[in-house]
DNA sequence: ATCGTCACGGTTGAG
DNA sequence: CACTCAACCGTGACG
């Protein structure tokens, strides 16, 4: 990690806008990317208009088309060459009938399961790793591994669990929000689920936090409206441009700068975010 | 002028 | 616990 010398306030590309090399645009300006484009505003315009490349408005674009998604792709780590959801299931099933089993009983027990073969079989050390990590948590399980699985491959246009994320993506925002009485605010348990994917987006990193105040002094743009937009996806576009006329220019071009102004303050969660990658100390 | 594509330098996180 | 490496990122340039 860089963040040594210029670490929250990203680059500039040449359309003046700001970025951070190798991390995802925030969500707020992925999704105005795509709601000026169901606008029939080209995105040539788009780009000019977000100061984003328009080889990124043409990425974005192109996946939510294809996959009905705004939100970017699950970054880093590696898909599970041993420890498949299989693998860990029987795991999880040899440790409930005998909490007190060995690893290297459960390494035997999956060869005569034929559950793996001696090539893909994990080691010791993986199993006690997935005792620790994933089997501890038996209760997160189930919600980890599809979720998990959506996210890997996330080819898959349609399921609702997609759209789960992005309660995290968002969640900052709805979190550094004080979410008004009444106002129907994410539990926390689902806005930040355990296996939160990627916390430290641009969002995070330029405070864009922010932004996404000023955003919803004007309109109510935080998660929940976000939520809504996403399970209505494609088809269910109407809803939004509401919100897009409640954005309009002055909030917009705040988005656009939103580095400029104040990032010193954000230290962000990097490293640690896995857990709770937002835990805004509201203060 | 616009847009699809890709090399590049970067970050991330499971293994 | 440090490391590896394949996934992803957005930019910038080319056609």
């Amino acid at each position: 990690m860089h963040l040594s010398t210029e670490p929250a306030f990203g680059e500039v590309n040449q359309l003046g806008g700001v970025f951070v090399n190798g991390r995802p645009l925030p969500n707020a300006i992925r999704l105005r990317i795509v709601e000026l484009a169901q606008l029939g505003i080209r995105p040539c315009d788009i780009s000019r208009q977000l100061r984003v490349s328009h080889g990124c408005v043409s990425k974005i674009l192109a996946r939510y088309n294809e996959t009905g998604s705004i939100l970017p792709g699950a970054i880093g780590g590696s898909k599970p060459r041993v420890t498949t959801p299989t693998v860990v299931k029987h795991i999880r099933t040899y440790k409930q009938r005998d909490p007190g089993i060995f690893a290297w009983e459960i390494r035997d027990r999956l060869l005569a399961d034929g559950v793996c073969d001696k090539y893909n079989v994990p080691s010791v050390s993986s199993i006690s790793r997935i005792l620790r990590n994933k089997i501890g948590t038996l209760s997160q399980q189930g919600h980890y591994e599809s979720h998990k699985q959506q996210q890997q491959q996330q080819q898959h246009p349609t399921s609702a669990l997609q759209y789960n994320h992005i309660y995290s993506y968002t969640s900052p925002m709805a979190a550094k929000v004080p979410t008004p009485p009444g106002m129907h605010s994410i539990p926390s348990s689902m806005a930040m689920p355990r296996t939160w994917p990627s916390s430290h987006s641009v969002t995070d990193i330029l405070g864009i936090r922010s932004i996404t105040d000023q955003v919803s002094d004007t309109s109510p743009y935080h998660s929940p409206k976000i939520e809504e937009w996403c399970s209505l996806s494609r088809n269910g576009f109407q809803s939004t441009q509401h919100m897009l006329n409640g954005l309009e220019k002055g909030s917009l071009e705040q988005e656009v700068k939103y580095s400029q102004t104040d990032s010193s303050t954000v230290a962000g969660p990097i490293g640690t975010s896995q857990i709770r990658p937002y835990s805004v100390p509201d203060a």
